[in-house]
DNA sequence: CTACCATCCTGGTTGC
DNA sequence: TGCAACCAGGATGGTA
């Protein structure tokens, strides 16, 4: 389930496993996720040390000792399961494992293979092709309404398609899309393009706010990510109208929440409150 | 530019 | 109960 908030979590449990560890074994079960691995990947990542872990948008960025980044995207189902000591198979869907100097077991778990690796230079990070168009990170300082608005302007597509749109802002998904949009009490339905001014500012606003009560919600079910069962223990967060058609709106308790599909995609709103 | 569609792949849920 | 259809948190590429 992996938007930004959910990557951020992933990212910080990995810490305590990676960060400044060295890869002492690295094995890929397959030769290809949604894009083919890069040329000798286990073999360029064995002996290698974490020197920290970043992430850009949904991705999650290994910077490692050797002046090359370690770039991974979960897709839609792809884990990471950390294990103290396994001594185990791989699990199935397990395409990646890798094994730290301390015997620690981290393993890349994609059943729909929609996640991908990479391997970049640092100094060429900001040019690789999957992350040189992306736009502002919302939870960065430069994200601020002005900003948003400007991204917006001339946009004659649906407020809901243009904030999937990652080169607008980068990391929000389907679920914090309908959640931004409730807070600010926009329609999904609105033009891009009329998202302006105060309206702008609010939405960006609420883009933050709600991303941050994610990641503080993560933090706080962390414990389950390490359960060598392999179940990852995503944390349920209390969406406001997210998978909630025909519940009361939590705001009005009047309208009902709707779905309509966008773009091929869900968007849950209430028609009531958002204009 | 925009809208829409199909596609990659598996698994869980729903409906008959 | 069995089975098929449908749906899913992402991203891209093609078409009109």
């Amino acid at each position: 389930m992996p938007e930004l908030p959910e990557v951020e979590t992933v990212r910080r449990g990995l810490l305590p496993a990676l960060e400044g560890r060295r890869l002492a074994e690295v094995a890929a079960h397959r030769p290809d996720l949604r894009r083919p691995l890069p040329p000798r990947f286990a073999e360029r990542l064995t002996g290698r040390r974490v020197e920290s872990i970043g992430r850009r948008a949904k991705y999650i960025l290994m910077i490692l000792d050797d002046g090359m980044v370690l770039i991974a995207h979960l897709g839609m189902s792809g884990r990471f399961v950390v294990a103290p000591r396994r001594n185990a198979p791989p699990e199935k869907h397990e395409h990646v494992t890798f094994v730290t100097d301390k015997g620690v077991t981290v393993a890349f778990n994609d059943p729909r293979r929609f996640g991908l690796f990479d391997l970049c230079e640092a100094a060429a990070l900001s040019r690789h092709a999957l992350l040189a168009g992306l736009g502002p990170e919302p939870l960065g300082p430069q994200f601020t309404g002005a900003v948003l608005a400007a991204a917006l302007a001339g946009k004659r597509t649906p407020i809901k398609a243009a904030l999937l749109d990652q080169r607008v802002v980068a990391g929000l998904g389907n679920i914090y899309v309908s959640e931004a949009l409730f807070r600010a009490g926009i329609s999904p339905r609105r033009l891009a393009r009329t998202v302006q001014g105060a309206r702008a500012e609010a939405l960006a606003q609420h883009i933050q706010a709600v991303l941050e009560a994610a990641i503080a919600a993560g933090g706080s079910t962390l414990k389950d990510y390490a359960k060598p069962s392999g179940d990852l223990g995503y944390f349920q967060h209390a969406f406001a109208v997210y998978d909630r058609e025909g519940e009361p709106c939590p705001a009005c308790a009047e309208g009902a929440i709707r779905r309509i599909v966008q773009a091929g995609r869900s968007t849950y709103f209430c028609p009531r409150c958002q204009r």
